[in-house]
DNA sequence: TATATATAAAATGTCGACATTTTTTGTTAT
DNA sequence: ATAACAAAAAATGTCGACATTTTATATATA
């Protein structure tokens, strides 16, 4: 038989993975009620696991809680947008200036190779495939980046606060990865990043701290448009 | 009858609060098991809102789950201790900079007030009373420096941090409320980011982040007595 | 019509029960 | 003794049931 080894992993772990899936993927939206009924059918769990993975998501953020309410997808705002950004713009730039003062050799072989893949990237059949395809690169290449500046625990934070900005980045993800143009930006974005943190240059951190403020004005458009406030 | 609008918290929410309050405080050692049985008895509650709680912890670092063994206190160690205390101090340092740029005169004047309470802790009978008085205004004092930033997030996230390091910290402070000296150096060195803060000192930042990687020594001296690696 | 009140329906949060898995204990054999 | 295995005990993780609370609906009142 397979499975020889497998730990066997609790339902609660299923349970968490798929609610953030969905909700980064807004398959709920923002602010919507998050019934344990639907929640039980879709899953196919009992409330226990369902519970538990709600549980984490609220200290994640993602989910609010309401004593005797249940809980809800947390809304999306401007002023959160804002929020969320600034703060990952500022903790990636510290995040930068660490890694210049400590990231040794096999860091900067790592930020290499992902910078290489991500130039790479060819044009795919399915869109959907296109958007992943990309994306996987161009996280892995700022994942790379970040490795540099030997803290786990800021590593950790970083990841809290991309997931946590993950729905917004998903509005400008769509109109960006199928903009010939707007690619070519960003590629050249990273072309800039990539020569001045391997040259060490003190001002990458600004500059990181630039890139990732940059679609905050896209994605303000697109949220007005859809009447957030 | 009291408790008229009483939104009625759930359970699950007393059990969060008693557990990370023990853990903190070391009534669960590091590393230890968290047994169902125990705890069920301990705060009185059933299975359910305890996982709920756990689960929390877990996503908060101070609880580990293992799949099909339940939960233990995360363990302490060295390597623990100089991650936390290095993410901490270059955050806070990041934080500092920010409320330099970013302050306003009700920040300033959040601050003036933090520090003069903070410099006018009058010895107390009880020792605990004394620790618990100290630490109290001292953390306002920290809080009242760090709101200047202006940003939610990266206060939620140094929050997270701080608590991380609570365990930690309460070892440090042990030792420094009850010596004359030591609490006198850290008045002077509380004294000096006052000034600095307040005069916008470029230097601020640095002085914070020494004034948070101090502790590290004395905490590592007394963990290794303990035989934590 | 609007507002308050009573009633019904639905949903949350918690517990106890139970199947599954892990851990301990005891037994036997090398 | 130590190791391998079997049996017993203990613990985890999940579900269904149920009391309590919230929400929706119907009815009465001004």
């Amino acid at each position: 038989m397979s499975n020889l080894e497998s730990p066997r992993e609790n339902l609660a772990k299923a349970a968490y993975q798929g609610l953030k899936q969905d909700i980064i993927q807004s398959h709920f939206e923002p602010g919507e009620k998050l019934l344990m009924s639907t929640l039980k059918t879709r899953y196919g769990l009992g409330v226990s696991p369902l519970r538990e993975a709600l549980s984490q998501l609220v200290v994640e953020r993602l989910v609010t809680a309401e004593s005797q309410r249940g809980f809800r997808v947390s809304p999306m705002s401007l002023a959160e947008l804002k929020d969320i950004y600034d703060a990952r713009a500022q903790l990636e730039g510290l995040i930068v200036e660490l890694a210049l003062a400590r990231g040794d050799d096999m860091w900067e072989a790592g930020v290499v190779a992902a910078h290489h893949a991500l130039a790479k990237v060819t044009q795919l059949d399915s869109v959907e495939d296109q958007l992943t395809h990309w994306d996987v690169r161009h996280q892995a290449f700022h994942r790379a980046v970040a490795a540099g500046c030997c803290s786990p625990q800021l590593l950790v934070v970083r990841q809290t606060l991309m997931d946590q900005a993950a729905r917004y980045r998903y509005l400008w993800l769509r109109q960006t990865v199928f903009s010939e143009q707007a690619l070519a930006v960003k590629q050249q974005e990273h072309q800039a990043l990539f020569d001045a943190i391997l040259a060490r240059d003190p001002q990458a951190g600004a500059m990181m701290r630039d890139h990732l403020l940059s679609p905050v004005a896209l994605i303000t458009g697109i949220l007005t448009e859809k009447g957030v406030r």
